[in-house]
DNA sequence: TCGGCCGATTTACGATAATGAACGGCGCAT
DNA sequence: ATGCGCCGTTCATTATCGTAAATCGGCCGA
């Protein structure tokens, strides 16, 4: 039989050069993920232990199949992909993951220039990171957290979201009812509809980088 | 979109009692996934104004295709999941990952439990600090660049904005033509549709704040 | 040495995902 | 009205995914 060369699946059919200028890079990106998925299986599989069949019987797939997969550059429906995974207790995105898509920036905030952001509570500093709201979604301060220092005494509630992630001290939030300390390292993720208070338990300044999401 | 009545964190102990739960919840799991999977896609067509031609001509997948997945229940398979999840901006894990784990709206992670992220760069280390793109629309890792590492040749660029924060060490960035140099405390900011890579010109490594926002 | 056994692989075939090309329906401008 | 363009849908065809069953190969014990 013949065997499907990795990644040249390209139709002749090539799409118009104008269009919306297909980013090259998705085709690029697929056709790499693709090929790394039976391999990842493979690898899993047998730092497992585990035999073709007994897999099988584990994920409800033929072994054939799980074979053909592995060895033969099949590509599963998204049915078969979720029983391997689930079998091998891994969640989807191990497989097929794309969060690389991070990279690239634009507005840059030195050290020591960032324009002070004035806040209303006391015990916070804020020096923005970010561009300005008009023109960007996002918004990031560095923060320092003075001992102590909390957001008050009612919890806030707001559209959006927020993301913590705590450089040095450590900071405590209220979200929902529970309650997460975050020390150096840690980081938080909380939609901000629901309500939220954060502290400084400690006696040592906290030092953070704090971003939101503005409701769009 | 839905919000489902959860909370299912920080509850009180809620032993399953097996009680309505039938046999295993991942079959059961499965098929709901499965059958959510064309609302899911039609609604995020719809809610982007796309015409099945349209995001067929996006995604490089039939019309015929698509329509069949979001009326008549077709399993795609990964690969073409993938064409639309990336036409449709949303990580496969949108219309896949299991949401036992991602369905609290507030996401807690430890300086050693993140999970790691897959990245096609060399060079580049990302823990994820932030919730399942599903939930949320930011995302952010703790970044750790090797001395000499870069994004490679080609610049990239897509819809969204990224924000970086240098923690240690330094790292250089190159904007539609304008270069930048990043040392601890700097912090760049920029939209993603602009030609842009970077790199870590020292000897050391360089740690980072990396965000980014998908466009919705 | 010879069978059994188990693992991976291959083969043959039915089921179905994906495509390209029609087909009717609707709004809109000429 | 008439025609054009866009939309969703259906149809026939192709490609290939997934399964069951057969084949090959190594290992072990009698």
């Amino acid at each position: 039989m013949k065997e499907r060369s990795t990644g040249a699946r390209a139709r002749a059919a090539d799409p118009p050069p104008d269009s919306a200028a297909p980013p090259s890079t998705a085709e690029n990106e697929l056709g790499r993920i693709i090929g790394s998925l039976g391999p990842k299986i493979r690898e899993l599989r047998q730092q497992k232990g585990l035999s073709l069949q007994q897999l099988a019987e584990r994920s409800d797939v033929s072994a054939a199949a799980i074979h053909k997969l592995e060895r033969s550059g099949m590509v599963p429906t998204i049915a078969t992909l979720m029983k391997l995974a689930n079998a091998l207790n891994r969640p989807v995105s191990y497989f097929v993951d794309e969060e690389s898509v991070i990279d690239r920036p634009v507005v840059y905030t030195a050290a020591e220039q960032g324009r002070h952001v004035y806040t209303s509570k006391s015990g916070l500093e804020l020096r923005s990171i970010s561009g300005a709201y008009g023109r960007f979604f996002m918004a990031g301060a560095a923060a320092i957290v003075s001992p102590r220092a909390d957001s008050g005494r009612k919890a806030m509630e707001h559209p959006g979201e927020e993301l913590v992630y705590v450089v040095r001290g450590s900071l405590q939030f209220e979200v929902d009812g529970a309650t997460h300390r975050l020390e150096a390292g840690d980081a938080l993720h909380f939609r901000t509809d629901r309500p939220h208070r954060w502290c400084n338990p400690t006696a040592e300044p906290a030092e953070a980088v704090w971003m939101a999401l503005r409701p769009m």
